[in-house]
DNA sequence: ATTATATATTGACGTTTGTCAATTTGATAA
DNA sequence: TTATCAAATTGACAAACGTCAATATATAAT
């Protein structure tokens, strides 16, 4: 995943949204559209954008998919944006100075 | 400056190009334009929504407008994503567990 | 097999975004 | 003041994006 897709899949105020119901918890597409009052296509077309970015994880229970934040990514992606653009303010930390 | 305005000026491979150019040096825009093959108003464009975005410092000198990446700024709001989307990754490290 | 429910996909539409050419603004030099 | 160079702004246009209604797909229940 590179950085640019990371910051696309974030780019969105109704994303965000539904990343915050989804950090910690799972969350049955139905419950989104409720919790965020946004159509169910337009949740689903969210959640394909969320999932294409590997930002979210997927289980099916019967006839529902539920849906979590994929926090690993999140902490990845964002220390991959820091190496690239802020290298002088995280690079060392453990310097090993020879 | 809230995680969405961060995620949006983010979200451009040629801004993240002007961005890591911008990394850990001062350029003109001038400079910037010849080392990105875009034209000037587009440049100057980017750097408008980099500038808005407080992701950049500038610099006047004479004719000439130097711009450089705000490094502190991105390891920042990096942290407000983390701590908004991954908080069980990010929050203790030294959890006063009482 | 038929029906019912949950989610994904398609198609259409308006808005936002990235780009460039042309122009304007700002700053120095003559 | 006038001329020159650097950067910002404006206007136009196509491409990408977010949204919803309608439809299709998948799963379970009758």
């Amino acid at each position: 995943m590179d950085s640019i897709t990371f910051a696309k899949a974030m780019a969105d105020d109704t994303r965000q949204q539904i990343m915050r119901l989804l950090c910690c918890q799972w969350i049955c597409v139905s419950n989104i559209v409720d919790q965020t009052g946004v159509s169910q296509p337009t949740v689903s077309h969210h959640l394909g954008i969320l999932r294409e970015a590997e930002l979210v994880n997927t289980r099916r229970e019967g006839k529902q998919v539920f849906y979590t934040l994929n926090q690993d990514a999140i902490v990845v992606c964002c220390g991959i944006l820091m190496q690239a653009f802020a290298p002088e303010k995280v690079t060392s930390e453990e310097q090993t100075a020879t």
